[in-house]
DNA sequence: CCTGGTTTCGATAATCCATCGAAACTGAGC
DNA sequence: GCTCAGTTTCGATGGATTATCGAAACCAGG
């Protein structure tokens, strides 16, 4: 009997670097993978996520979407969680390696938070899902979300750096630079309270709009804005991983 | 065989004016109810949607904390939803009453908006549960929350009405008033994403630092500010209804 | 052709939402 | 006091969903 392996499942998504996919029992369908079947899998939940929800969206619709039976799920992801948790780890990627690359380069503080807002709030419309969706299931379940997690409070710190070097410049009001980055992290993510109900709006204006008001809420000299705008787009950001 | 009434539910919630409460089979835990049912039951809930998330509470745990079995909840509410959308209904009456009172009061609309925003903040944090957790299943089922869209609407306008006051008056910058009223909301909603996780901060200072933000984005003088905020405290707002 | 490893599936247990019909009580009228 | 109508609660149950278990179906190598 073969049973050398204790857990039959992968271990916590080697990825395509890793196993060079072997064929096993085909599916009912009849039809074959291309590359990873996780990609096709995490494809299939993103977008049904978006339509129906997290919670309005079944294991056996995502098997079914994605070409397999709902059991077959189990064998890439051990729990729903799993699955949600390794949907979100690609998706925050993004924002943390603008604000990096933001650090990084050239450009006033101001400027950099300015484009990091702009860029993330359009970042998040863009997304299948609503990710605020996911970060309450995320809390329930710190443990299994622990790369999400990590990954929030390192781009949390990364914003908190900003304010604080627009402070210590003098274009910013001192504030508590701590709080003040879970607010702009916070408002960037309240944006989808309202942007997937009813009719959206063009993403570029909102996040514009946004990174006005936080921006313009930290500035000194209010009339500093306009040159700050002007600044941000003109800031190089190096193409980073773009998601989906 | 008594069958004259067709659905013997309650009809949507006539509250405890109108049934005079007549008594039915005992419970079985032999508990008596004191003044209206639902207000235990929706007690219960709350606090138990605040520790375990709405998701992750069924309905027989709120039925057993509540004192009764779990097909009782449905005398009372048709759907699990019903039972939210009761929950909310209550908490959105708070902010509501906030706006129309700062805008039928005194005080410079600038102040106006930065005390709706201090006030609003710490009233979402004193929520035993997250209403943005509400907010997504709302967002899943319109009809089954129509009163609660409606009360959002109405909240939103008087914003944008501040807002655009604002920018009539020449203090604040011109802005699409309609997309900054969004912003505004989903900015004291998205202090819920941080605020939540791990040990809380102090509500006052949060509210305040979020009402510096916003009306600091918005004000084309920012040593205004200063002023504002001073103004903002002193403003008188008659008691309004106090969740809980 | 046999063996070991990989991938998929059918059957199934457990849990939760929701419904149905009956039970258990009160109060009013006779 | 007794019956009847109306109110409130409950037990039993169906349907849906998550997750597990063990076996089936395939491939590559000896």
């Amino acid at each position: 009997m073969p049973e050398k392996k204790a857990r039959p499942r992968r271990p916590a998504r080697p990825g395509a670097t890793a196993a060079p996919r072997r064929t096993g029992r085909p599916r009912s369908t009849g039809q074959t993978v291309e590359g990873d079947a996780v990609d096709g899998i995490l494809a299939a939940a993103s977008t049904l996520f978006g339509q129906h929800g997290v919670d309005g969206t079944t294991m056996s619709r995502i098997a079914t979407e994605a070409g397999l039976r709902q059991p077959s799920l189990y064998y890439y992801f051990r729990r729903k969680e799993e699955l949600i948790a390794a949907l979100v780890a690609r998706a925050n990627v993004v924002p943390l390696h603008l604000a990096r690359a933001l650090l990084a380069g050239e450009g006033s503080t101001a400027a950099q938070l300015h484009r990091f807002v702009h860029e993330d709030v359009v970042a998040l419309c863009r997304l299948p899902f609503d990710i605020n969706e996911v970060h309450r299931i995320a809390a329930r379940d710190p443990e299994g979300f622990a790369e999400y997690w990590s990954e929030r409070n390192q781009l949390q710190r990364l914003i908190a750096r900003m304010v604080r070097s627009g402070c210590r410049e003098g274009a910013f009001r001192p504030v508590d630079a701590h709080l003040t980055a879970l607010t702009v992290l916070g408002t960037d993510e309240g944006v989808q309270n309202w942007f997937r109900v009813g009719p959206r709006l063009r993403t570029d204006p909102i996040g514009l709009a946004v990174a006005d008001l936080v921006v313009g809420g930290l500035l000194i000299r209010a009339d500093d804005l306009a040159d700050v705008r002007k600044e941000s787009a003109t800031l190089v950001v190096p193409a980073g991983p773009d998601f989906r």
